[in-house]
RNA sequence: CGACCCGUAGCUCAACUGGAUAGAGUGUUGGUUUCCGGUACCAAAGGUUGGGGGUUCGAGCCCCUCCGGGUUGGCCA
């Protein structure tokens, strides 16, 4: 039982003693003092006072007699306002600590039997990764880690988008303009390969879109266009007409594409013939998309991400059709006069949504809900996690009442792992503009910069090239994460290239910093850390950090609860902030013997708190830096 | 037009889910090292928590309303 489960019922049994009143333990609210107080923990007591019938302060006062009394490791008690603060003994702290540092699973909880299958990443395949990917992918991948530490089994999986007119548009900018060239004789990555035919078709399009506005066909439709309402709203508004047609033609884009534009036809007819199954097709398919996928592993590898299983939608996008017409037949869902096929989720707010298409065709929440048939069927799992943008909150919605509504009960623990979308301090990433954040150049540039500061600090001079260069990697791809992941994910974020680079303040640098510099101490204090405590008093900013160490456990599995990683990276920050001002402000190795080795033996226990917690946001430690 | 999300210091983010005087980083200004790693530590300045109303012992958090930003509601995925 946990200090704060104790003093609830501690609590608890006090007012039934002193009011002779039955009160909730859940409802007794435990916290910890705030600085500026004397004591460790703080019951607050407005609440009892309704039932007590007396002022505050008496109330506190009487709580707090009677928990002295009770618990011996209180040693005092004062009250301020409604706020009973208690101060606990040192013996009951450094019991604490002993405790912890003799348990290697410290903050990790037992296994609680149950499965979860966390998926994550979902790239598309026709370009290469870019920044939204990699909050996607750092996010997913903490999580895991995090429900892992929580007692669950996780299998994490990805999705690939590999199909649809995307893909064929790389294709084709291939075939037309490629030369047979690929990856290896152009030294290219993979993706990045692929993903230049497919900047290279939207090139040619816009050179024919741009021939095309000079036609009579072009001034048939615009001519059409201006009388409308948005035409005359900008004339109101008092554009000329250069810009009123501009704004013309760069909406009329996609309806260009699809009525008149000879690469437009010729990428629809490919992904016709694909979808036939035309040999040639799907062999220059298969080609361009494993190249791809070379490439992917290859960012994969670097940032530590992995995969148990990668489910192509090439092979599920008709799954869940059998599901549906099932569904149809039971009356669950209902067909309309041209052939598709609905539900309806008004009851759960969400209108009627349509399953099937009239040609019979699967759409994006039918493949979906085969899929989450297919990972039921397999793994079992009592929680299905989908880390995707906040942009499909309404699908997910969608997916979960469809699933519920048709009497699957694995429903229920479906939670859409909902991010969002990464801006720059520039604006938002258009790909049209060409301000993606492409996620290799990205690590490239962090990564070179963590070199840079690293060997100007001079103090790796005598580490071997590989050494070195594992060394940027972990530094380099640990701000990175470190960056993302203290903002709550729910939060739209602004990523400034500029300043993730920058290693001071709260960054993952400074703590991996503070974790190396107790390394540094183990070293020199040179033999095995102590197991044993020789000291009985504490000073001030020795009981912070192992109130601090003590909170970890709490703090995984609120982190768990919320599946919010910045509770870890908040908690990681302030425990090697608190080290470093108990470093500056207290000699450990020059101390006498008996607090020297308390202090290697919590100084121990810190750098393992540290590792443990950089661990599950998917950040490595380093003995030197 | 609905539905959902967001709005906190110049900037980037917190606030233990309704608790004490709203905290960190960065930037600005000033300070700290005969000592274990200065990528460190300390201090100052910086706020009507978008505006207004309500609920109660108590609101950044809950309710109503307005303002601003975003996403979504298409037989796209």
């Amino acid at each position: 039982m946990n200090i704060i489960q104790i003093l609830k019922q501690h609590t608890q049994d006090a007012i039934k003693n002193l009011y002779d009143a039955d009160f909730e333990s859940n409802k007794i609210i435990i916290n910890e003092t705030i600085k500026d107080y004397e004591g460790d923990m703080t019951v607050v007591v407005f609440p009892i006072v309704k039932i007590a019938r007396q002022k505050p302060e008496q109330v506190g006062d009487s709580i707090g007699q009677y928990l002295q009394e009770k618990l011996d490791f209180i040693t005092g008690f004062n009250t301020v306002k409604g706020f009973l603060n208690l101060s606990f003994s040192d013996a009951f702290w450094l019991d604490k600590l002993n405790g912890i540092a003799a348990n290697p699973n410290y903050g990790m909880q037992p296994s609680n039997d149950q499965t979860v299958v966390l998926e994550y990443c979902g790239p598309n395949t026709n370009k290469p990764l870019h920044l939204g990917h990699i909050r996607n992918m750092v996010l997913g991948y903490s999580v895991a880690e995090i429900l892992k530490a929580n007692g669950y089994q996780v299998h994490k999986v990805n999705i690939l988008n590999d199909r649809g007119i995307a893909i064929c548009k790389s294709m084709l900018a291939w075939q037309k303009f490629g030369n047979g060239e690929t990856p290896k004789s152009t030294q290219k990555k993979g993706d990045h390969f692929v993903g230049n035919y497919y900047v290279k078709f939207n090139k040619e399009l816009n050179n024919e879109y741009k021939a095309w506005q000079n036609t009579e066909a072009a001034n048939v439709a615009l001519q059409e266009w201006l009388p409308g309402k948005a035409a005359q709203k900008l004339a109101e508004s008092g554009k000329d007409d250069a810009s009123i047609k501009s704004t013309f033609f760069k909406q009329y884009k996609n309806e260009y594409t699809n009525k008149y534009s000879a690469l437009g036809q010729e990428a629809r007819e490919m992904l016709v013939k694909w979808e036939a199954g035309d040999v040639e097709v799907r062999g220059l398919w298969e080609q361009m998309n494993n190249w791809v996928y070379e490439g992917f592993e290859q960012t994969w590898q670097r940032l530590g991400i992995d995969f148990e299983e990668h489910y192509k939608e090439s092979e599920h996008y008709e799954a869940g059709k059998k599901t549906v017409l099932e569904e149809l037949d039971k009356g669950t869902m209902y067909q309309k006069d041209d052939g598709s096929v609905w539900i309806d989720l008004e009851a759960e707010k969400l209108d009627h949504k349509i399953m099937l298409r009239k040609d019979g065709t699967s759409v994006y929440v039918t493949q979906d809900i085969g899929i989450a048939e297919a990972r039921y069927n397999k793994y079992k799992m009592d929680k299905s996690i989908y880390t995707v943008g906040d942009e499909q909150n309404y699908h997910f919605q969608v997916l979960k009442a469809t699933l519920d509504k048709i009497g699957r009960d694995y429903a229920e623990g479906i939670h859409h792992l909902s991010y969002g979308m990464v801006d720059l301090p520039t604006g938002k990433m258009k790909s049209r503009e060409g301000t993606v954040v492409d996620a290799d150049d990205l690590i490239d540039e962090v990564v070179a910069k963590a070199k840079q500061s690293t060997e100007a600090s001079g103090k790796i001079e005598d580490f071997t090239s590989e050494q070195a260069t594992e060394l940027f990697e972990k530094i380099g791809i640990g701000a990175i994460r470190f960056f993302i992941l203290q903002v709550n994910p729910q939060k739209r974020m602004i990523f400034d290239p500029a300043k993730s680079v920058e290693l001071e303040g709260m960054t993952s640098t400074f703590v991996q910093y503070s974790y190396a510099r107790i390394q540094s101490l183990l070293r020199k204090y040179g033999k095995e850390v102590p197991n044993e405590i020789k000291i009985t008093q504490l000073e001030p900013l020795e009981r912070e950090l192992i109130l601090m160490v003590n909170n970890f456990e709490k703090t995984v599995l609120t982190a768990g609860k919320e599946y919010d990683p910045s509770v870890i990276a908040q908690y990681t920050y302030h425990l090697a902030k608190t080290f470093n001002k108990f470093w500056n402000e207290l000699s450990i190795l020059k101390a006498d013997e008996a607090t020297k080795d308390f202090r290697v033996l919590l100084s121990n226990t810190v750098a393992q708190t540290i590792q443990k917690a950089l661990g599950l946001l998917g950040i490595k430690t380093t003995d030197r830096m």
